[in-house]
DNA sequence: AATTAACCTACTATGTCAATAGGTAATTTA
DNA sequence: TAAATTACCTATTGACATAGTAGGTTAATT
């Protein structure tokens, strides 16, 4: 299941592309159009700020706004720094050592296959498909 | 991502499919193939013999058996069995209270895209598959 | 009676989730 | 330069889930 975290990191980038008018948004704004807790929504954009995906600046008028196009977003980029990873399952994890049943394990193509899904179905969905 | 008690019960069941002989099989014969510990094992199967998924008989000669004919079983109700729901996000599970920005919300309908898609995949997979 | 195997209750360590609390640093404006 | 605004930082917490382990009881067969 995906994490508040995962999903609200979507809304925030949503929210801050619904809403550029290119300036920088306070993120009392985003929480309050979103109803999320400003102090939780800290945490999620620092990792934002961290992982590239938007830059904040302090100071009135300071706040946060988007590095790049909406189209240029993908709700997996997005979920896969939030989350940590995407896979599916343990065995299919980046950094998993290698599971010695690979080769005998009935199940691994199924996994294999529903994780090429998922990541092909969120890899394709830009920010600018949710405005 | 996918828990061990989703994937293991997955893999109980199709051992099970797969070394059918008509009798019964022992818990110990399934956790040595499958090289999992048949003490957690135990918990797995009980679920599955609770959900009417697979009969037991104690004694000897006794063991674990499919009701039904491995077409018959589909991946997606092992899951959901096991893992209680097969929701991709919170709002979406069953007996959810209803989420009041539902309206308003930008991404509900990328999740239910998603959800819709998961389910799909995992309830037309069937066990006769993996074999 | 002995053996086999399912079935049952309970416990536990570890980790993650979803926040909250309270402060410090940076920037603008009056 | 002081006040206001806003990002940024570290630490903590309660609740819950995960992934098991331990030890015993019941049922069925030989």
């Amino acid at each position: 299941m995906i994490s508040t975290k995962g999903r609200y990191a979507v809304r925030v980038i949503t929210d801050l592309a619904k809403n550029n008018d290119g300036g920088y948004i306070p993120l009392k704004d985003i929480a309050a159009r979103q109803e999320i807790s400003k102090k939780y929504l800290e945490i999620i954009v620092k990792e934002l700020v961290r992982g590239g995906l938007i830059a904040g600046v302090s100071g009135k008028g300071g706040g946060y706004r988007l590095c790049r196009e909406p189209e240029q977003y993908s709700v997996g980029e997005i979920l896969e720094l939030m989350e940590g990873s995407m896979a599916a399952v343990a065995c299919l994890d980046k950094g998993a050592d290698p599971c010695p049943r690979a080769e005998n394990c009935e199940t691994l193509s199924l996994w294999a296959e529903y994780d090429r899904m998922t990541k092909d179905f969120f890899y394709s969905k830009k920010i600018s498909d949710l405005i």
